[in-house]
DNA sequence: GCTTGACCTCAACTTAAGTTTAGGTTTCAG
DNA sequence: CTGAAACCTAAACTTAAGTTGAGGTCAAGC
């Protein structure tokens, strides 16, 4: 019992209207080798109806602060180009996941350095790790450091 | 019993060796009306010692993902443009802090739709949230829906 | 048979945040 | 006196992710 393959096919305008993608966006992905389509007899693109769902991937990705050189590298390692499967999104998915989690905790990170810094109010050039992020105190000797401005 | 105001003058290396930032984008950000100097007489610039601050509180607020035109929107708001007193940080800080949370809130969600995405495994054009942001599900009727990709 | 809408290509433009390059001074150390 | 270090300006270049514009084709509807 095998399915049959039916790709239907769909031109740019639908693609840029199922995805909220604009024309000229798709034409660029397409430049760039993330999208690929077929031409019909008036050269127009037509596209399987599935790259609906890697137009969908490539925004999520977006979202999540890839760019688009990373995502091509990305889509680039799936099974297959087009077609999208389980495992692929398993995949990709978690990896995401980890840029998100890393991303969340560095601004969290920041947040709570704030939180200490605003609550410090020293606004300190030397001891304040959030306004000297490169610190080299130490090099000077420990102990209370004047806040020289 | 007034304290003296003691400027004390540094130069564009300085600066930079001091906060990091590179001698091409410190004439960036004064071009731009970020920092200011005063030239001496071999037209160097001069920048008050205090402008390392500035700089720093610049690079801070680009960490929390503010452009350089919305820090300088910020700064014009300050009471005083180049020296920065403790109010003046408060008032940033804080809302710095909530634009940090506000980051910080949506890639949780978008991380948290991906975990409960991955667990489905759906991937359905039709129903995911996370594939389908523009989502205009009910238009088709309630019930269950094909995957017809 | 003409207009309209959807499509095509190619090239130039846009914004942000700088960097690079080229050419020109000043100042200090040997 | 000579050369290097630090500085100056102005303009062009860079990258990302597209957008805009000009000019052209094609099929459908009136």
């Amino acid at each position: 019992m095998q399915k049959k393959s039916v790709p239907e096919w769909i031109s740019v305008g639908v693609l840029s209207e199922r995805t909220g993608v604009s024309v000229s966006a798709l034409h660029f992905y397409e430049r760039k080798g993330l999208i690929k389509s077929q031409r019909n007899k008036s050269n127009h693109r037509q596209y399987p109806k599935h790259v609906i769902r890697v137009v969908s991937l490539i925004q999520v990705a977006q979202r999540t602060g890839f760019s688009l050189e990373d995502i091509l590298f990305e889509l680039e390692g799936l099974s297959n180009r087009t077609r999208v499967t389980l495992e692929d999104w398993e995949q990709l998915g978690s990896r995401w996941q980890s840029e998100l989690d890393r991303k969340i905790t560095q601004l969290t990170e920041l947040r709570d350095m704030m939180t200490d810094c605003i609550g410090c109010g020293c606004l300190s050039l030397e001891r304040c790790r959030l306004l000297n992020p490169y610190d080299e105190l130490g090099k000077k000797g420990a102990g209370p450091q004047l806040m020289t401005e």
